[in-house]
DNA sequence: GGGCGTGTCCCCCTTTTATGGGATTGACAG
DNA sequence: CTGTCAATCCCATAAAAGGGGGACACGCCC
């Protein structure tokens, strides 16, 4: 930490206060650089190949275009750029949209100063700073769910063809690749239908991966 | 944090050495109370019972049983008990098990004693610390694959179909809920095997969550 | 203004699934 | 040794999904 580099920063948040007080924090801060600071992300690709930050902090809400739609053709343009998603959502559906967009990291508009660049150290350093809610939600995402549980009461082998029909294999398809016949497929189908109370493929998909 | 509650916990850690100091840790802070240290997890259940942690403290290379299963046999029985892993292991098999089995933490032991104290408080506050290096792992196995990009092809109204399809809902159940009929559905869901090169909603919702 | 994609709807026919009813074997538990 | 359960196969019928063909309106782009 002795030596630490300079971390090359741009900023994207409408709130003309909140932006300035970023601003100001990250250019009086050693160690980060202030490369740009902005409203709007409708010109984000060309403010980053212009720019060439290491991090960019994202706000979600911004007028024109939202910050996840930025991050996702930031991430596919220039991958080797970190975003650092910065907002006051904290719901599932912005925070899983924005990671599958590519953000590396999601912190809360709460978030304290200090902790903030923290964070925009920890993504350049290879990590993935959450607050702490946001990530528990991660953590709760990969948490197979009680419904999971039905999942043993299944044999092996209703395993195997509920395994490969979660794959997208048809019942001819699963036959032959176990090496049994069709009726025995729809034998165990109608097993796991009854075990996990369902009426479709779909339906046993959906638990088998939920 | 002025009226901190006072943080009940227990360990399990084989090196008796880092087990002492690691008791020794959460004894001499304010805040936190140590509620046993073990050497191995094979009673884990029937101490959890007796001893009532708030926060356990699990290594993973453990005799007899692993960590990772007493992580899940203790998630089991005490959901309201939150399991912080401390560990040596940083590879995804390791990482990603113990999330399954119910992790709500997970620490690399290079982790300096401050952010241990630190991470145990914020298991208990409803966060899910991680070393930042497993945060970034754990985020990126969010990220959608490079197959995921064909889904972009589809139109918001055909992605609507194909999310509640995945969601293991038949072809009537989304016309009833997209309040549209059901041939328009179909229309919808030829078009969106065409353009992922499909031939069933299994298929599809294979490639849908790739 | 003519194409292209999207959103909506319709018909007909074939294939696949769902659901009901069986049957046999072998393993394992009581 | 009797019951239960996993694993395998079979038949029949009804419902759902797949695959082909259209249709029409709207908006966008060149």
């Amino acid at each position: 930490m002795l030596a630490a580099p300079l971390i090359r920063i741009t900023i994207y948040e409408d709130n003309a206060l909140l932006r300035e007080a970023l601003s100001v924090l990250v250019q009086v801060t050693d160690g980060y650089e202030l490369r740009g600071a902005f409203g709007d992300c409708l010109a984000v690709e060309a403010q980053t190949a212009e720019l060439q930050p290491d991090v960019v902090l994202m706000d979600i809400d911004l007028p024109g275009m939202s910050g996840i739609e930025a991050t996702l053709r930031l991430h596919r343009q220039f991958p080797a750029v970190d975003v650092l998603i910065l907002t006051v959502f904290d719901d599932d559906g912005q925070v899983f949209d924005a990671i599958r967009a590519g953000a590396t990291g999601y912190l809360l508009k709460r978030t304290p100063p200090g902790r903030i660049l923290d964070a925009i150290r920890e993504v350049y350093e290879g990590g993935a700073p959450m607050s702490p809610a946001i990530a528990r939600r991660v953590m709760q995402s990969l948490h197979p769910t009680s419904s999971m549980r039905e999942l043993e009461q299944l044999s092996s082998r209703e395993l195997d063809v509920l395994k490969l029909l979660a794959q997208g294999r048809s019942y001819k398809l699963v036959a032959a690749e176990l090496g049994i016949g069709l009726e025995t497929v729809r034998t165990y189908i109608r097993r796991i239908y009854e075990k996990l109370h369902v009426h479709s493929v779909t339906e046993a998909i959906a638990r088998y991966r939920a």
